[in-house]
DNA sequence: CGTCTTTTTGAACGTTCTCAAGGGATGTGG
DNA sequence: CCACATCCCTTGAGAACGTTCAAAAAGACG
């Protein structure tokens, strides 16, 4: 069942022989996504060091050691994560194609949080020492930079209303919406069903449940018919009332910029 | 008790008819802030279109509407927040002087959150309309600006690390050190008291607890000597011991730049 | 086919919530 | 100056939601 997105390579980050053109970017004719136009495309091209593939399970930045690149998504889903240090672990938010991953390891000492490939996962890289050289020279890409940045702080801020105020079962209908939906603006998934594999344990950890609990509470949701989740995929028959169960109140989606 | 920091203002925002100018600002030499240089100081000073004032308890930022205004805080604490349909609050996250509060109305079409005076407050006021301006021309201000977004992240990440791992009286050590910690930064606090009048309601909403529960956990601390936490001051005599406490690892805080 | 991972179920326990009521401080108006 | 209102904190008690421990069933993989 999960076989479709583990992957069957051997260990460790590999930056790719070959190289990817900006014009040839998987992102390109992305239907959710905002292209940058010809001259940045050069100097992203220019600022560009290669790629690397992680596959499905593989931690593509640890925790508390001190980054030297940075990403763009180009293919498959990660996760951050932050672990305690009794080995508790909070998800802190998931990142799909266009997503820029490290902005906070641009600035950071040392890394706060981990990053761990959820599917087998293709990534544009960036050296960390150039950063400061792109953000002053290009201030379109660093202004769309902060646009993603202030992105993805919505997004935490949408997470810790679920975390503060929601029940099991609302929180449980919140993360496979916005799943879903962050996945449908990336083509990823189709009519509120998105095949990703994810465990129990990690929506647990994303949500601040026990794993027993969360099991429990989908099964509830499924007897509803809010929310199918299977290891393999996740279904939200109704979008509208999905998000009317779980208190969301209008989230529109605007194209994301990426680099 | 907590009428130190009441005001006494009548309602609504005011624009102030005086201007302070930047070279004058009150954040120039506070310890924890990286002050612009000359040049930058000068093109803030010309994108600044004022000052307004905001006695405790008055919304500076109301949920839902489109936001005209970016700000500066110069003085005092503010918080932002989340209203759910049925009345549920989320405290998201607090202001301290030097922040800057607006980053996601510069872009979003209107605001998903709500901000409020927690003291009297004095903020500098930006026109919205022109912050493109100000990104595009001024790539280093652009790039604090990013800075600041990607600190303003990892404080919500641990937020939600909070909520999504931590009991209720580690939860409350956790706020009560990071909120003495900001204000540290800043010479609001010092020697681990922060004179700041918080409701016990305010704190149940922002760590996701009932009011009652937050009253006991609050009484447990103070027996267990960890964290004093009256309804005008916050007093954490031992700081690594309350750290610890809340499974805190090493924070370290460098200065951050303003605009 | 055997092993590993993941899900499922049962049952007892504990943290946290809700409801309800009382107490203290502060402010206001008669 | 007193009566009253308001806001915030405090306390009690029962119920609910969620956790933990333990074990078994189901599914995935080689």
């Amino acid at each position: 069942m999960a076989s479709d997105v583990r992957g069957t390579n051997d260990n460790g980050a590999r930056t790719m022989p070959e190289r990817i053109r900006c014009r040839e970017c998987p992102l390109r004719d992305c239907t959710g996504l905002l292209a940058p136009d010809e001259g940045q495309r050069a100097w992203i091209e220019a600022f560009k060091s290669g790629e690397a593939r992680f596959a499905r399970g593989e931690q593509v930045l640890r925790q508390g050691v001190r980054a030297t690149r940075l990403h763009t998504v180009l293919e498959g889903v990660l996760m951050r994560y932050r672990l305690l240090e009794d080995g508790r672990r909070q998800i802190l938010n998931f990142m799909f194609p266009g997503d820029f991953v490290g902005l906070q390891s641009a600035f950071d000492a040392d890394l706060s949080h981990g990053i761990e490939a959820m599917t087998d996962t293709l990534l544009c890289v960036f050296p960390r020492d150039r950063f400061f050289e792109l953000a002053l020279s290009h201030p379109r890409l660093s202004f769309d930079l902060t646009w993603l940045a202030a992105r993805e702080e919505a997004a935490l801020e949408e997470h810790l209303v679920s975390l503060g105020q929601r029940n099991a079962q609302e929180r449980l209908a919140y993360l496979a919406v916005y799943l879903v939906g962050r996945a449908s603006e990336t083509g990823v998934a189709r009519d509120g069903v998105l095949r990703l594999t994810v465990t129990q344990s990690q929506i647990a950890d994303m949500l601040g449940l026990s794993l027993v609990h969360t099991n429990r509470s989908l099964q509830a949701l499924r007897r509803a018919g809010l929310v199918d989740w299977t290891l393999a995929s996740i279904a939200v028959p109704d979008m509208a009332a999905a998000r009317h169960f779980a208190q969301m109140d209008g989230d529109v989606l605007s194209p994301r910029p990426y680099i």
